[in-house]
DNA sequence: GCCGTTTTCGGCCCGACTGTTTTCAGTCG
């Protein structure tokens, strides 16, 4: 699937037309395409051989007849062109904060600067300080900006990130006079990694909560503050919007600062299609404001249901908002059981008994546990012999502990040549069986595709654990031909793994969808390997939300009964 | 660039803050 790779042709053919300094209009259609075709559950070249790529919202003639020139031949001559005008080294430099297209254009035409490096010689030998426009403040923020990206990659995960946000808006709301805070941004859209955390305070004086603010713990530099905003660096490394509104605001100012962007962008559109107009301050017929206070009222107001904000990307949700056909979201109370867990008998820290009270304490009616197999040695994987004990282990823990079934299961490696680490007749003891590749990565998206895809040929495989094998801002995921992985899963009735550690989230939301729409169940699972790694679970069924996953997607909403039945009709097909 | 029309041109979101100016450009969200 080349998607992907078409999507960040656009982006970069939008990022040398900024620094060019085209037309704005012209370049965010670039932008639209590019996350149109990034976001795009069906392959490009499958929709292309179709004649169908003018059908896509924002594809028009000319671009057509691009992604028509890439399909063909893999590139496109204005791309070529474009980066023929710009230094290849100028792109990147949009990154980083504080500074943009204008002012990369500016360093590039009168100093020569071409690179990261060059940028950074022309601020030490104070030579960008100079330029007309610019100043000596204006070069420190740049070399900011430029350490603050070497340092942190410009992203934060979800599960480093919204702890540490949760905390500031509980200090926030202990502010005199400050009488309701939010979460708002990507961190309320719960997306994996978040770029700032902006939070929305309603209180009458902003200029008070923002001189407390500045002052809080943990804030290493204050970049901004006015009477109703403030943005500052926390020691964490990343960076924290706060803005205060008005009550009668707050609704309004709460859904424009949890965007998505895109989604902001096509509810105004309705706004405007109804003769309204939609801002941070309110929905306005006039100058008469009609609503505004809470978010649920605008959406009322503009004939849409009520949008959660986890699916706030622009992705099919205000036509299903308008047409009343938005799904009902999986919710933590739909999950009634883990499917994937570790103890002392591998490299987990905690032990069967203690896993099962804590599921218990948490409502679950079952768990599985699931143990490393003996090719994941640093793990301390069991050997068919150590399994075949853990198993009987797991059916005395079974009957001791009442009130909660515990199956044996295994996360039993797929092996270089994608055949699992135990044999047939081991396999067949355990009640469930997860299959997880934990070496060799970095193979060929071929290698890594087949090695799956062979994996799910044995007939003792339920479930595929972290499909993608990723861990957010350490590893790239796996390059696996994802639809193949999906389809097949879809003819063999496998599921799928959710894996909900906050730093995998694998499989991710936009694939979630794919498996979902192609009737695939998702296993909802934390890979616990301690009592609180269980609570994990909150960032799976996030991330679940977002893939627009409801309870009937997931293999472990379902009763025990019905796990055991979908198992079983497994089993039976494998004879 | 796309889109949609009171259809072939004109609009496409716009307000806050900073820094460099001295009324505004650039950046950000």
């Amino acid at each position: 699937m080349k998607n992907r790779e078409l999507a960040s042709i656009f982006e970069q053919m939008a990022d040398l037309l900024e620094i060019l300094g085209q037309d704005p209009f012209r370049i965010n259609s670039y932008r639209k395409v590019a996350r149109i075709v990034g976001d795009l559950t069906e392959d490009i070249e499958g929709l292309w051989k179709q004649g169908r790529v003018g059908e896509l919202p924002g594809v028009g003639k000319n671009t057509a007849g691009r992604i028509d020139e890439y399909c063909k031949t893999g590139r496109i001559t204005a791309h070529q062109e474009l980066l023929k005008q710009v230094p290849a080294g100028l792109p990147e430099l949009l990154d980083i904060s504080g500074l943009g297209p204008k002012t990369i254009a500016k360093v590039w035409r009168q100093l020569e600067v071409t690179s990261l490096d060059e940028l950074q010689q022309v601020i030490d030998d104070g030579r960008l300080a100079e330029l007309p426009g610019l100043g000596q403040k204006k070069a420190k923020q740049i070399a900011r900006g430029i350490v603050f990206r070497q340092k942190t990659a410009g992203r934060t995960p979800l599960g480093i990130a919204l702890p540490i946000a949760e905390d500031l808006a509980e200090q926030l709301s202990r502010i005199a006079g400050v009488s309701r805070v939010e979460i708002a941004g990507s961190a309320r859209r719960r997306c994996e990694t978040i770029g700032d955390v902006d939070l929305l305070v309603q209180a009458g004086q902003g200029k008070k909560v923002i001189e407390a603010f500045t002052k809080f713990d943990g804030i290493s530099e204050v970049l901004a503050a006015g009477t109703t905003k403030a943005s500052v660096l926390l020691k964490e490394g990343f960076q924290v919007d706060v803005r205060v509104v008005s009550k009668k605001s707050f609704g309004a100012a709460l859904a424009y600062f949890t965007g998505s962007k895109a989604h902001n962008v096509a509810v105004r559109g309705i706004a405007v299609d109804k003769k309204l107009k939609l801002n941070e301050y309110g929905l306005f017929k006039g100058e008469r404001r009609i609503a505004g206070a809470d978010e649920s009222g605008i959406y009322s107001k503009l004939g849409l249901d009520f949008v959660v904000p986890e699916i706030r990307e622009d992705r099919g949700e205000i036509q299903a908002a308008q047409n009343g056909t938005l799904p009902n979201l999986l919710e933590i109370s739909d999950i009634r059981g883990d499917l994937h867990m570790h103890t002392t008998a591998s490299d987990g820290t905690t032990t069967i008994e203690e896993l099962a009270q804590a599921a218990k304490d948490m409502g679950y009616e079952y768990i599985a546990v699931t143990e490393h197999s003996g090719s994941s040695a640093i793990a301390h994987g069991l050997n068919a012999e150590r399994l075949l004990e853990q198993i009987e282990k797991v059916r005395q823990a079974d009957i001791r502990i009442k009130g909660i079934k515990i199956l044996a299961s295994a996360e039993v490696d797929i092996l270089a040549d994608g055949s699992l680490d135990y044999p047939p007749k081991v396999l067949d003891k355990l009640d469930l069986v997860t299959a997880s590749i934990h070496s060799g990565l970095a193979g060929s998206a071929q290698k890594v595709t087949f090695r799956l895809l062979k994996a799910m040929e044995s007939p003792y495989v339920d479930i595929i654990g972290h499909p993608t094998g990723r861990l957010l801002g350490q590893r790239e995921a796996m390059d696996l031909d994802m639809a193949q992985i999906i389809a097949t899963a879809a003819e063999r009735q496998i599921a799928l793994e959710l894996n909900s550690h906050w730093v995998r989230l694998d499989l991710k939301d936009v694939h979630l969808r794919m498996a979902k729409e192609h009737g695939v169940k998702i296993a909802l699972c934390t890979d616990a390997h301690s009592v609180e790694d269980l609570q994990n679970i909150r960032y799976g069924i996030w991330t679940a939300r977002r893939g627009w996953l409801q309870a009937s997607d997931v293999l472990n909403a379902k009763t025990a009964e019905e796990l055991v039945e979908w198992v079983n009709a497994r089993r039976e097909a494998r004879k």
